[in-house]
RNA sequence: GCGACCGUAGUCUAGCUAGGAAGGACGUCGGCUUUCCGAGCCGAGGACCCGGGUUCAAAUCCCGGCGGUCGCACCA
C-alpha cells in the first residue's frame, strides 16, 4: 500500500505490531495514542450516523468467548474448519470434501482421511501426484471455558452470533416491533492462515455487525423512498458473469426494478454505507459494491455485496460486507437451543403466527475503515504531509501553542488550553518546539486548527488560528474563540470570515 | 503453509561481498536562541530480531526460530 502512509503510521505511532519485544506475532496490532483516538472517533461517528438517525436500532454487548454449541448451531464449526490435503508434486491444496466423495467426510479425523486416501489410491486431480498428510486449518480460535478440557470455547469470529442468540430478549425489551436493528461493536478473532499487509488482514480486529430483522411478509424498507434517486457504483454478478470488470453507476430505484437486490433493506444500508465513507473523506469515485458469486459467499448468506474502497492506484479493499442472512441463524439457534427465536404476528388482538424474521446484515471492519480513511485523506503540500481528516474524526480539534518559549506567553497559552478543555473541547497543548515544527507535526496527524499565542496576545487579548488545509491564519479576540472554534468545527462559518485574515504566510 | 528476498536506536540508513572498538541523518529529552511553517548552536539518551554453531575474534560466515515484503495457495 501507500508507503508514505505506512511511514507516517510508524513514525507517529498510530499503530505498531503487537508483542514486539517478544519478536511479534503476525496478525495482531496495537494502537498507540493518536491512532486509537482516530479509531474511536470513527467508531463514534458510525454510531451517530447509523444509530442516531434511526429509531429502531439498538446496541448491545456480549462476550468474546462463546461455548462450542453456539458455533455448532451457527454452522461455523462445520464451515470454518477445513481439512485440506496438499499435492506433493504440484503443491495444490484441496479441501478434503472435494477429494473424497463420502457424505460424512466432514466428521473424519486426519488419520482416517490419510488411510482412506492411501487405501483408495486417491491422487491429485490436477497432476495425478501423490498427496501429503492431511492438515487442518481452523479459523476459529479455540480455548477452554473452565478447568475441564471438555468445556470447549471459541473466540467469536463475528459479533453477529451474540446478537442472534439475544434476538428474542431485545425484541421483547423494545416493544416487539419489526423492523428492529441490533448492533454490536467489538473485537473478533479469526485464525487467518497468512495475515498480511498490516491492518488489512488481521487475526484480531474490531467488527461492527448490524443485524436488521424484518418481517418477510412485509419487506418494505420504510426509508427507501428517501434514497430512490440516489446512485451507487456497483458490479453485480450478472455483469461479472459476462466478464465485466468495471463497476457501473445506477440509481437505487433502477437497481431495485432491475431485480439486483433480494430486498430493499440491503439496498438501503448499502447506500448509507457509501454515504458514510464519503463523510469520512472517501470520494464516491473511490468506492463501489461488488456482488459475490454464490461460491464466494459465506455459508449463511443468500446474497452478498462487498463495499470496495480504493486505497492506491491498483488496490481496492473491502470495508464492509452486506449479506442477506435470511432466517438461517435464528432458525438454527432455535433448533439447537429449543428456544424459539421468533417474532409475533398480531392482527387485532390475536396472535396469528410466530415466525422467523429475515435478516440483512451490514458488517464493517473498523480497522479497515481507518486504513481507507487515512489513505484517502493524505495529501502532500510543499513536500509535507497533511492528513485532511474530517474534523469529527481528527485526533484533536485544535492544538494550542505559544509562538515562542517565553514564560508569560507559555502561561497565557496554557491557561487558554485549560479553559478550552474545561469547556469540553478536545484540544492539546504543545510548547515543545519551534512553531514551524508544531505546524508540521499537527498537520501530519490531522489536527484541523492551530491556535497560537504571540506577544500581541498579551497586549490585546487576541490570538491566531491557523487552518490545517491551506495554512491561512486569522486573528480573533480571545473572548470569541470558543464560539468561533465551535462554528469552524461544525462548518457553520467559512474560515476567512471567522476573523481577520492575516496576509503573512509563505 | 510453500518459494524468493530481507531484518542495525522511535524512524531512515552506513558497515556485511573480504570477520577485528557500530557511524550518520531525522525525531526524542535538556539548555541557548527565535514574532509564524520540520530554522540555528551546544549537550544527552538510544540499536546489530532471537537462539545455537564456526572462530583467538561474528552486525558480518553457517544452521534453526520469529518477524516483514513479494509471488503462489488460502480468505467462512
Amino acid at each position: 500500500m501507500n508507503n508514505k502512509i505506512n511511514d507516517l503510521i510508524k513514525r507517529r505511532g498510530f499503530i505498531w505490531q503487537s508483542f514486539e519485544i517478544y519478536g511479534g506475532v503476525s496478525g495482531f496490532v496495537d494502537f498507540g495514542p493518536i491512532g486509537l483516538k482516530i479509531l474511536k472517533k470513527i467508531e463514534n461517528k458510525w454510531r451517530e450516523f447509523f444509530i442516531n438517525r434511526h429509531d429502531f436500532i439498538y446496541e448491545i454487548s456480549t462476550p468474546l468467548v462463546m461455548p462450542e454449541i453456539v458455533f455448532e448451531a451457527s454452522g461455523h464449526l462445520k464451515h470454518f474448519t477445513d481439512v485440506i490435503v496438499t499435492c506433493k508434486n504440484c503443491g495444490r491444496k484441496f479441501r478434503v470434501d472435494n477429494i473424497i466423495e463420502k457424505e460424512d467426510v466432514d466428521r473424519w479425523d486426519e488419520l482416517k482421511i490419510e488411510n482412506y486416501i492411501r487405501d483408495n489410491k486417491i491422487t491429485c486431480p490436477n497432476c495425478g501426484g501423490e498427496f501429503d498428510k492431511p492438515s487442518k486449518f481452523n479459523l476459529l480460535m479455540k480455548t477452554n471455558i473452565s478447568p475441564y478440557a471438555s468445556d470447549i470455547g471459541y473466540l467469536r469470529p463475528e459479533a453477529a452470533q451474540g446478537i442472534f442468540i439475544n434476538f428474542k430478549k431485545v425484541y421483547e425489551l423494545t416493544g416487539k416491533k419489526l423492523p428492529i436493528g441490533i448492533v454490536q461493536i467489538g473485537k473478533v478473532d479469526r485464525n487467518e492462515i497468512s495475515p498480511r499487509k498490516g491492518l488489512y488482514r488481521m487475526r484480531e480486529f474490531t467488527i461492527i455487525d448490524l443485524e436488521i430483522f424484518y418481517d418477510y411478509k412485509n419487506p418494505k424498507c420504510k426509508y427507501i423512498d428517501e434514497i430512490l434517486d440516489k446512485k451507487i457504483r456497483i458490479l453485480d454478478i450478472n455483469a461479472r458473469a459476462k466478464g465485466v470488470k468495471t463497476p457501473y453507476e445506477e440509481s437505487i430505484h433502477k437497481l431495485i426494478s432491475n431485480g439486483i437486490f433480494k430486498n430493499e433493506w440491503i439496498a438501503y444500508f448499502m447506500y448509507l454505507a457509501q454515504e458514510f465513507m464519503q463523510e469520512l473523506g472517501v470520494p464516491y469515485q473511490n468506492q463501489y459494491f461488488l456482488e459475490k458469486f454464490p461460491e464466494e459467499r459465506a455459508h449463511y448468506s443468500s446474497q452478498t455485496f462487498d463495499q470496495m474502497i480504493k486505497v492506491s492506484e491498483d488496490t481496492w479493499i473491502e470495508v464492509s460486507g452486506h449479506a442477506f442472512r435470511t432466517d438461517y441463524d435464528l432458525k438454527n439457534h432455535s433448533i439447537k437451543s429449543g428456544v424459539s427465536l421468533t417474532a409475533e404476528r398480531i392482527e387485532g388482538n390475536k396472535l396469528i403466527e410466530r415466525f422467523y424474521p429475515y435478516v440483512v446484515e451490514p458488517s464493517f471492519g473498523l480497522e479497515r475503515i481507518f486504513l481507507c480513511v487515512l489513505e484517502n485523506c493524505m495529501q502532500e503540500y510543499k513536500s509535507r504531509i497533511i492528513l485532511k481528516l474530517p474534523y469529527e474524526i481528527a485526533p484533536y480539534s485544535a492544538v494550542i501553542a505559544p509562538l515562542v518559549n517565553k514564560d508569560h506567553i507559555v502561561k497565557y497559552a496554557h491557561s487558554l488550553y485549560r479553559e478550552l478543555k474545561e469547556e469540553g473541547f478536545d484540544v492539546v497543548f504543545d510548547d515543545t518546539e519551534y512553531i514551524g515544527k508544531i505546524y508540521a507535526k499537527y498537520d501530519e496527524i490531522g489536527v484541523p486548527f492551530c491556535i497560537t499565542i504571540d506577544y500581541q496576545s498579551i497586549n490585546d487579548d487576541t490570538l491566531t488560528v491557523r487552518n490545517r488545509d491551506d495554512w491561512r491564519q486569522i486573528r480573533i479576540p480571545r473572548k470569541l474563540l470558543k464560539e468561533t472554534l465551535m462554528k469552524l468545527l461544525r462548518k457553520q462559518i467559512k474560515f476567512e470570515e471567522a476573523g481577520v485574515l492575516l496576509s503573512r504566510s509563505s
